[in-house]
DNA sequence: ATTTTTTCTTAAAAGACTCTTAAAAATACG
DNA sequence: CGTATTTTTAAGAGTCTTTTAAGAAAAAAT
């Protein structure tokens, strides 16, 4: 499991280096971005797994962060850092739906245990959580957990990789509709720019060669925009 | 759902009731013990959703209190009430398995916030793992308590050591479906790293040698998620 | 009509993960 | 304490996956 991304949002420079170090040290990959507008930027260009956001910064709060960040992202766990002890602030951040919330000066070691239940709760939600993995493609069963694609009943199933497998499910869940080519580079290649954006045409032709004994499915281009899983009835 | 059962360890009287009563107002079973040895007492002879401990108390401290009750029920959820702020009690607490702390004076509507997404988080945990040890898989029996894997009627059973047994069992858990490396890591190596992932491969190596008398079973694996023990219907 | 941007295809390189065997280390047992 | 069993570590080969590159094709913009 490839380490956790943590972003952090933090307008004091000097603070936010240290802290983004110490979490460095401890196996995280941490963002840091200078203010709310900065965060939110970041937030909607990659994917992570934890926001630790300081609640007063300039151009935009801690606050009005987390709801950005919720319309986006409605899971994300979110901690909430601040100078103040406002009982008020306390439960605005629980109402834009913080997981935690630290007061500063905080222990560094508190905030470690912290972020780890909250990852571990997040992880052991996944497995009951019960996203759709299972997929009818035109003649095609899929199934992105085991990663197999089959067409009728005979024979053996084509294996799919991680990658084919993610984007062919993010595909179906957008069956002949349009599937933003930054949705899938943010969700599964966790970046959108240049280099992952080929490496998803790669994908993308891969998965059109799987896809071509079934003459009525087809992946359509809509130029720059995305692409659309088109299932001919 | 009936009301959540909490149980309340505090040995200051006054404290005690009032906040009995106001989580009682807000609709919780809650049962106030008035140190810890009457706390484990209560704990061992009734079930309850949510611990609600306070540290410090004469005859036996929450800490102390936390520990039986882990050994009596590793998941019920424990939250601390700390008059101190020292980071090694709060360390300590986490250690023990908290899954809050708070400090005194706190606000009663944290509180509820706290209870009240803890809880949560616990419902959705349920449906986990059974008891169930007896397992057919193709030709074989396979007994995970007594270790033993046999084939038809005939001959000595296979023994296998415990943690053959118990990756065998969870292989079997998930019969036909992928076991996800990470779960028998964390769940039977108790650490996903490197090196207790290379041991789970000899072990899986090991199971296969086992199964190979059964052309009809196999430890599929799928590459970068885990494992799948498949029966040919 | 020409230029720019975006997409498609293929192949090779780079990277990550798995398998197998065997020896070393740790643990359990008599 | 010595022996048997179990578990971990090691290392190289093998496999699978992802990225990168580069030229051609298609679509859009100028």
């Amino acid at each position: 499991m490839g380490s956790k991304r943590i972003l952090l949002v933090e307008d004091d420079p000097n603070f936010g280096i240290v802290l983004k170090d110490y979490l460095a040290l401890n196996d995280y990959n941490v963002t840091h971005a200078k203010d709310g507008i900065e965060g939110l930027i970041m937030f909607k260009n990659n994917s992570y797994d934890l926001c630790i956001l300081d609640v007063m910064m300039p151009r935009k709060d801690g606050f009005s962060l987390a709801q950005d960040i919720r319309a986006t992202d409605k899971d994300v766990p979110i901690i909430f850092l601040t100078a103040k002890t406002l009982k008020e602030d306390v439960l605005k951040g629980y109402s834009v739906g913080a997981d935690d919330y630290l007061n500063k000066p905080f222990d560094s070691e508190v905030l470690l245990y912290k972020i780890k239940a909250i990852l571990q709760r997040k992880d052991s939600d996944k497995s009951s959580d019960s996203e759709q993995f299972e997929f009818v493609i035109g003649q095609f069963f899929f199934n992105s957990k085991l990663r197999h694609l089959s067409i009728g009943e005979k024979g053996e199933p084509q294996k799919l990789s991680p990658k084919e497998s993610k984007l062919l499910r993010m595909l179906a869940i957008h069956k002949n509709d349009l599937m933003p080519r930054e949705l899938a580079l943010t969700k599964i290649w966790r970046d959108d720019n240049y280099f992952t954006s080929r490496s998803m045409d790669v994908y993308i032709a891969k998965l059109r060669k799987y896809l071509k004994s079934d003459e009525g499915v087809e992946i359509l281009n809509i130029h720059g925009e995305g692409f659309r899983l088109l299932e001919k009835s």
